[in-house]
DNA sequence: GCATTACTTTAATGACTATTCAAGAAAAAT
DNA sequence: ATTTTTCTTGAATAGTCATTAAAGTAATGC
């Protein structure tokens, strides 16, 4: 039929994934992607649309790398599966230098309230998760680690959810990373 | 001396607080500010430096009106001081339409990962924070109000900060309000 | 080999960005 | 009343923004 592209779909927009991670949308201009992705202007217009659907492109890129929610539905404790979720978010938090956060919650922060579509993509992966850590919970209540003064299981998955979140967020700033282990440690209190 | 201000400076920092906290610093344009301000981008520019300057004064005119401290430090039951700082919230993120979050929290995803002096003024501030928290866990213990099984009052004051925090981000793709109400309860539950 | 088709390259577009220049206007000090 | 100083106004500047137009290039199907 034709030519055929020069570059890797898949590495280019692992690339944006990451720059839009790290730099926001309004933070990221077309001529960035251009320096960084090593693509020229009008092939990411080919390729993706826009901007603004390049950053969709993105951030559905960035829940399918997610491993929140299989970290939660393979480990067969539900209470280990939580704890686990909770250790590797530390670990990525004090191993990463450049404060990303989560790519999800920045979106949140920075174009969902004014961006319906992305607010309802954002629910939509909220919803996602609560339900995987309620299964979660599920399981950790069937194995005896939820004490019996928490009654209501998707209450609790909501909260876990919002502290992974307050995690991210609270690491931009935080220079001593004892905050985040006593945030993380009494997040995780629930079960005791 | 001379001529004197047509505008009142507190109010023209007033409405650049309300509006950088609503659309950020890149979302925001010195146009934009000169049509909600009604000041004229000269007269902006004397009175402030440039944009980023505007931007510094908005946070701090910020923190100075937010009313989380001297809540936690003027309720005499350190429990019900925490519990009002949080039921406070659930009702401005409730009542406000346009889903602003908390300025301190928004800006620390924006600009605090590539801007060190914002990053350290946010820290300082959560730490402030942080501080009113743990005196209130300090009366609220020696009031009976904190079970036996959390020792750690400056971990718990740091957890709290945090929920707060996720709160706001969450509120922001949250439809349904009993979400919300769900991540408070739970969140001090630690006092059950 | 040749036409077709899609990709790459370069340059241009027009709109918007933060900031400043220069001139006019008003209030205070003398 | 005039000078001085600061404010306001309107226009200009230089740069960046996302997007696209146009021309060149390479691979495929015939």
């Amino acid at each position: 039929m034709s030519r055929r592209k020069e570059f890797d779909m898949t590495e280019v927009l692992d690339k944006a994934t990451d720059y839009f991670w790290q730099h926001g949308y309004e933070g990221t201009s077309i001529q960035d992607l251009v320096q960084h992705l090593g693509v020229k202007a009008q092939s990411l217009y080919n390729a993706y649309g826009g901007k603004r659907d390049l950053f969709l492109a993105s951030l559905r890129n960035y829940v399918r790398q997610s491993t929140v929610i299989s970290t939660l539905e393979q480990t067969a404790s539900g209470k280990e599966a939580i704890v686990k979720v909770f250790r590797d978010l530390l670990d990525d938090l004090a191993r990463s230098e450049c404060k990303k956060g989560c790519f999800m919650f920045n979106t949140s922060v920075e174009l969902a309230p004014h961006d319906p579509e992305i607010a309802e993509f954002i629910e939509k992966e909220r919803t996602r998760s609560e339900l995987a850590y309620y299964q979660a919970l599920l399981r950790a209540k069937e194995q005896g680690d939820i004490p019996k003064r928490h009654s209501d299981l998707m209450a609790l998955a909501r909260y876990l959810h919002n502290a992974q979140g307050g995690l991210t967020v609270t690491a931009k700033t935080v220079s001593d990373p004892s905050v985040l282990e006593d945030i993380a440690k009494v997040t995780l209190s629930i079960f005791d």
